[in-house]
Order: structure tokens, then C-alpha cells, then sequence
DNA sequence: CCTCCTTGAGCCATTATTGAACCAATTTGG
DNA sequence: CCAAATTGGTTCAATAATGGCTCAAGGAGG
């Protein structure tokens, strides 16, 4: 038997209300069914729709049960979940938008401290033959690059795409756009996005950094 | 067996991590299931999921088990709580990515019926004398706008710009930038913007939604 | 020989789950 | 209108799972 029960009831919890199942009037089964449904305790069950009452999924009452909150459209945890349905291509369209101009104002704004550390993320990636240590470098490298662009908006921005990238549906893609050949191909075009820092030549890496996400684009939807 | 043993677990972990093996909850066996399943002992694996902790792909907790650093629901949280304080200028510098991008993408991808409520937005908002009656339509006229870019992502972002600046801190610079005179100049950049949608002309829609802004960032900064 | 890593074992501190009981608010049915 | 049933709220002790830590013994490489 696996620990953390609450936390995997919570994400099946989650499976079901945005199913629809309980939709019509709204309602959620009484915790002790849902005790008795999922072979677990109620205190367990209760920590579960805590939860899901905190982050504003549920709202419960005494002797009358526990409900769908109503949601509204505007709050910033309803934006932030339709987010995460964000495809891909989506997606690429607005790091095309961002990510050179991100590129563009680190050219002019970062310190030399920090573009030794976007330098440093860049040289550790080109070493890295594993898989896994390079995608961790190559990510790390673009973050730092957002990180020295002095738009802490714009680094948030980042960030939330971060999240949404590292969440299941994107693994798959990722595995099967990566290969050897490409690694390769993403470090040349991180050493010229490098450069044109190094240069302080914004308008030199916004361009290279264009290239680099049409490369990537190109790699991850195939086109 | 040679040794480095623990170096090879931590490569295999990555491997695993970055193929999303764990990526639904966010967490990972615990180090003594590892330990079995690697055929080592218990300490070794600790040693490597050490390593994996100390560069902030993972993180333990006593009791509770060993998760991925970026699942962390509350990273989530996190991210839009730093969000909540960004600074005008930073966000208008988004705004000036995004916002022209968005028109680009409109002037091409919307439907008639889209435009139209673009342009029901955009009179409604001419009409209004009262400044809160026309601070929610000109919020109307630029997220229908968005809503018709066919990015759901671009469009999410803006709601959450929108959100953002429905702060009271935001509330009463918009108070003092406001005035009768920058109101008709809104309505003909307005004009301006809506005229190139309704020709189709992504390069036009483009430099108008840039004009406005520009406007915007004059009257909101004081520049 | 010395150093570092692995092994295997044990114990600790923290946290989660269980099962139970009782309370308080609400609904249901007579 | 009242009583019973339903439902979430709270507490508690016992048990189990989990990471944190230490130690002694063995082994591989310099």
C-alpha cells in the first residue's frame, strides 16, 4: 500500500470534477462514501477535499455536504488552470514573441557577473552527453537568460511557462524531439546567442536567439 | 561492480525524471524501494538522491517522501505571487511585446462576427463619458482583441495582465492618468487599430496597437 | 598501506493513515 | 413542530511509512 493516499485522491478528485461527473447539481458525495469508494479512512478523505477547499476547487458545508465552488472565470487560479492546457504550438508562438526580446534586453541590461552565469549554464550544457544533464543545462540556460534581462515580469512570465513545459503531456514530445545531432545544433546556436551577449549587441541576440526557437520549433512540432 | 555506483544512479534517475515516469504526482519511490530495485543499499541511493537534492531537482521531506522540485503545486502559487508585485513599466514593456503581436495575429485570424464585437467594444467605449464605463470597455475592446489572436495561451496571459492591473496599487494611477482629452485620443487609436483589423492588415494592426501603447505608456509613466 | 565508496544494519524524528468517538449544523420525515 | 438521520468538524491514540543519521565491515583503486 503507497503512503500519501490523500495526494493521489486529490489529483483523482480533480479527474472527476473537471469530467463533469458531478456537474448537474454540483454536489460531491458524502465523505464517508467516499471513504467507503476508495478503501480509505475518512480523515484521509477529508484531508483530501481540505485541499481541494483551500485552493478553492470545493466549499463545504455542515450537514448539507460538500460543493463545486463556483468559479470565476477571473480569478487567477481559473487563468493559471486553463494555462495548463496550453498546446504546444501555442506556446512556441509566444517564445518566438518573448524570448528574443528577453534575449535583447539582457544584451543591454545584464552585469557581467551574470552574463559569466548564463556563459557558465552554457558550457556545462555542451558538456553534458547525458540526455537528461543537458535538458537540464539548456532549460537552465534560457532561464538565466530571462533572469538578466531586469524585466522581473518577464522572468515570471518565463517561469510559468517552465511549470507548464515540465507537466506530463510534454515529456513525450520532448523525448521524441531530442536526438544527438540536435544537441549539437542547440549548442552552436546557444554559443551564437552567447556572443551577442558577451558583445552587448541586442539587436545581434534577438536575431540569434529568432534562429535558435525556429530551430526548436521546427524540431518539437515538425514542421 | 565498479564503483561510482551512486553516479550511476543518479544518471538513471534523471533519465527517468526527465521521461516523466513521476511527473503526475511529483514524487518518487521511496529510497528504500529504490535501493531494492537498483539491487544497492539504501545508503548509496540516499547519497545520489542527495546529489539530485543539493542541485535542486528534488527535494525531501522526513515522513512524507522525496518530490520533483518542479511539480511543486505551490511553485505555482509562488510564481503568480511574485507576479502580484511587477511594476508598471515592467509590465508595459510586455504589453508592448504582446499586445501588437496580438493584433498582428487577429488581423488575420478572426472571424467577422469576432470583429464586430471588437468593434461593439470599441463604440460602446466612444460613448461612454463616465471613466469607469469606459475603463471597462477600453479593457474590453483590447482583450476581444486578444480573444480573436487564436492563441488561447496570448489570450490567458492578458487576463492575467488584466487581473493584475485591477490591483489597487494600479487603481489609482489609472486614476490620475485619466482625462477627458487622453479619452479621445484612446478612441482614435482605438479607431486606428480596429480600421486595420477590419482591412485585414496584420502590419498595420501591428504599428496601431504600438501607437496606442506607446500612448498609454506616456500618460500611465509620465515619460 | 591508505583512502574512498559501498554494504548492511539499526535507531531516531517527522509525517501520514487508520479507526473510532463525539459534536454541530442541516435536512428529512412523520 | 419535533425527532431521527445525514453530514461536515474535531480530537485522539495507535500504527506505519519515510527521510536523517551513525557505525562497523568489506572492497576497489592509487
Amino acid at each position: 500500500m503507497p503512503r500519501l493516499v490523500a495526494a493521489d485522491i486529490v489529483i483523482e478528485l480533480r479527474k472527476r470534477i473537471s469530467s463533469g461527473e458531478w456537474a448537474e447539481n454540483g454536489r460531491i458525495p458524502p465523505e464517508r462514501d467516499l471513504a467507503d469508494e476508495f478503501g480509505v479512512a475518512r480523515n484521509t478523505v477529508r484531508r483530501a477535499v481540505g485541499l481541494l477547499e483551500q485552493d478553492g476547487t470545493l466549499v463545504r458545508h455542515v450537514g448539507r455536504g460538500t460543493f463545486l465552488a463556483t468559479v470565476d472565470p477571473n480569478s487567477l487560479g481559473a487563468v493559471v488552470a486553463r494555462m495548463e492546457g496550453t498546446s504546444p504550438a501555442d506556446m512556441m508562438e509566444i517564445r518566438k514573441l518573448l524570448e528574443p526580446a528577453a534575449a535583447s534586453f539582457a544584451a543591454t541590461n545584464a552585469s557581467t557577473s551574470e552574463l559569466n552565469s548564463v556563459r557558465e549554464a552554457h558550457e556545462t550544457a555542451c558538456d553534458s552527453t547525458d540526455m537528461p544533464v543537458f535538458e537540464h543545462w539548456d532549460a537552465e540556460f534560457h532561464h538565466r537568460v530571462f533572469a538578466c534581462s531586469r524585466n522581473d515580469f518577464l522572468k515570471e512570465i518565463h517561469n510559468l511557462m517552465r511549470i507548464l513545459r515540465n507537466q506530463s503531456p510534454w515529456f513525450e514530445m520532448k523525448k521524441r524531439s531530442f536526438s544527438e545531432e540536435r544537441r549539437v545544433t542547440y549548442c552552436g546556436e546557444h554559443q551564437a546567442i552567447l556572443d551577442a551577449l558577451m558583445q552587448r549587441d541586442p539587436d545581434a541576440a534577438r536575431q540569434a536567439m529568432l534562429i535558435h526557437l525556429q530551430t526548436v520549433e521546427r524540431n518539437l512540432l515538425g514542421r
